[in-house]
DNA sequence: TATTGTTATACTCTATAACTATA
DNA sequence: TATAGTTATAGAGTATAACAATA
């Protein structure tokens, strides 16, 4: 039970209890792995782009607008991304039904292709490391997954 | 026991068999969970830089090509890192003792300062979210994230 | 001659401000 | 008048190639 990132030599400024150990090393574990699989995937499309096509694979269409506010850019630099990923063919713009000032992005058969191969070679980096474990860690590591999946996106009560 | 990424309609190109989804599901909530902390420390420092500090308040001195290597991005990327984290006084340079040619950038006390602020402040984000769950919850997310730490930086046998 | 680091140059991503079209 | 999106311009990060210093 060795923090990751705060070594005996540089406690931690929170504290040294169980719970802050485990918030730190919780954390960089998590980082570190995202860190790895980010890496490991996709060298043709830039970071951002994948970031884009990865999200609308996963809730359907989106406005620029909703993209950019997901992605934390400002809606000028996603219609650059979204005019990158219109190029190469792997998203479409159609007018939204409703509303003419909006339009709508989408994936085409060949974003969502190059979304799945992502996704796919992220999962196969994933998979060959859970292989060699247990049933007993995996059903540990399942358990710990939702919890994780439950609070990852939660507001904490104040 | 629901894929966050992959919905019924879109299922993994891996197969739904439980270690795959499983694979998934952990992939995708360490992502996320990197993705919320990430954005919720530092502001004025870019990202990148951070991250050079934080290796070094982690492991001490590094030449530039030991950083770069580390973040994966060129030698002069890294010379223009350090320039801008030296001119804000968080890095110094001093020359390697055996190798004339080689430099060691390591933290000022400034730099350290930031160092543990951010630790700090995304330790917090952590702490928040751990601090509604109950002992046998933590006791699980602690072998878990155990578990992670071991396979998270190894190489899975061929 | 090989290696470490820096400088020179060009390309990409990003943001703020200004502009166009629709509500 | 307000909102969604794009275009214009400038700032920051990155990479490859060329250079300087040391091994």
């Amino acid at each position: 039970m060795t923090s990751i990132e705060s070594p005996r030599e540089q406690p931690a400024a929170h504290g040294e209890d169980e719970v802050s150990v485990l918030a730190s090393d919780l954390r960089m574990a998590c980082q570190r792995l995202a860190r790895r699989v980010r890496f490991e995937s996709n060298k043709d499309v830039p970071p951002h782009q994948v970031g884009v096509l990865l999200r609308l694979n996963r809730i359907g269409a989106q406005t620029p607008t909703q993209l950019a506010d997901h992605e934390r850019v400002s809606t000028p630099s996603m219609t650059r991304t979204v005019n990158c990923l219109a190029e190469k063919g792997y998203v479409a713009r159609t007018p939204h039904p409703d509303d003419g000032r909006q339009v709508l992005v989408d994936l085409t058969p060949s974003g969502r292709d190059l979304a799945r191969r992502t996704i796919e070679a992220r999962d196969t980096w994933m998979l060959r490391r859970l292989d060699p474990l247990d049933e007993e860690q995996r059903a540990l590591l399942r358990r710990a997954t939702d919890l994780l999946i439950e609070f990852v996106d939660s507001e904490p009560r104040r």
